[in-house]
DNA sequence: TCCTTAGTTCAAAAGTTATTGAACAATTGG
DNA sequence: CCAATTGTTCAATAACTTTTGAACTAAGGA
C-alpha cells in the first residue's frame, strides 16, 4: 500500500502555494518543520483539526507534494518534502518556515509526545 | 482619493499565500518584479484577463499588501510592495518570483509599451 | 459640454473548498 | 476470533472564489 505523490519535477508553484494559503495546513508544515524531519503520524497533529479535516488537509498537503506519506501498520508517517521543494523552488520553504514563525495568524502547538501504534 | 492598503505589520502569511496561489496572481506579480519597480496600469496587465477580472484580482493583491496602488488621475499605478514583504516575510517574495519564473504553471507574457493616460 | 479612457461595482452563475458525522477498511494485539 | 486503533471515504452543507456582462463613476481632452 502505497501512496500516490507527485514526481518533484511534477510540483506546481500555485498549487503548493495554494494549499499553504490556509492556517491549518501551513501550522502542520511549521510544526512538521519543528520535528526536523522526524516522521509523524496524523494523530499528532489533532490540535489543528478533528481526525476528518486532517484526513482532507494531509490529502492537500500530500497531492501537492508539499508532504510524503508513508504507510506503516495502520500508520501514515508523514514528512515534509524538504529535500524536493528546495530543488524545486530554492529557498522557498525556508522561507515560509521561517515567516510562520512571525506571524500570529499561524497557530503554533507545543509537542505531543504520543506512542506510534506500529 | 487613496486606496485602502494594509499596513505593513498587518500583511497575514496565510493572506499572501492563499492570494499568490492563483495562476493569474502569480502572473501579476511576476511581471511587476519584471518591471523591476516601475509603476503599471491596469491596462497593462489585459493580457492576464479581462478588465472586470483583472480589477477583482488586483484589488485581492492590494487587499492581502502584495501590491500598492496609487490614483493617478483616471489611472491606478501598481507597484509591488517589495520593502514591506521583504521586512515582514524576509527572502518570500524573492523566492517566489524565482520559482515561478521555473514554472510552467505561471504564465508569462513580454512587455507591453502603453502610454499612461494621467 | 461632450466624448473617450480607466477602472470599479453589482448581481448572477458556476465552481471550488472546508467542515461535519456516520460508516467503512485495514492492521494489530489479546 | 474479537476488540481497539488508525485513518479514509462518503454525502451533505455552508461558505467562499472566480468569472462574466452591464451599468456606473471619475478624470482628461477636444
Amino acid at each position: 500500500m502505497t501512496l500516490p505523490h507527485p514526481n518533484t519535477d511534477q510540483i506546481s508553484l500555485p498549487i503548493v502555494l495554494g494549499v499553504l494559503g490556509d492556517p491549518t495546513r501551513l501550522a502542520i508544515v511549521r510544526y512538521l518543520a519543528s520535528k526536523q524531519g522526524v516522521p509523524l503520524n496524523c494523530s499528532q497533529f489533532l490540535d489543528f483539526g478533528s481526525k476528518t479535516n486532517l484526513s482532507y488537509h494531509l490529502a492537500k498537503l500530500r497531492e501537492a507534494g508539499v508532504t510524503r506519506a508513508e504507510v506503516v501498520g495502520t500508520n501514515r508517517m508523514i514528512t515534509l518534502r524538504r529535500a524536493d521543494l528546495d530543488a524545486r523552488f530554492p529557498g522557498l520553504l525556508d522561507s515560509v518556515i521561517a515567516a510562520a514563525g512571525n506571524d500570529p495568524a499561524v497557530p503554533a502547538v507545543g509537542g505531543h509526545d504520543i506512542e506510534i501504534h506500529a
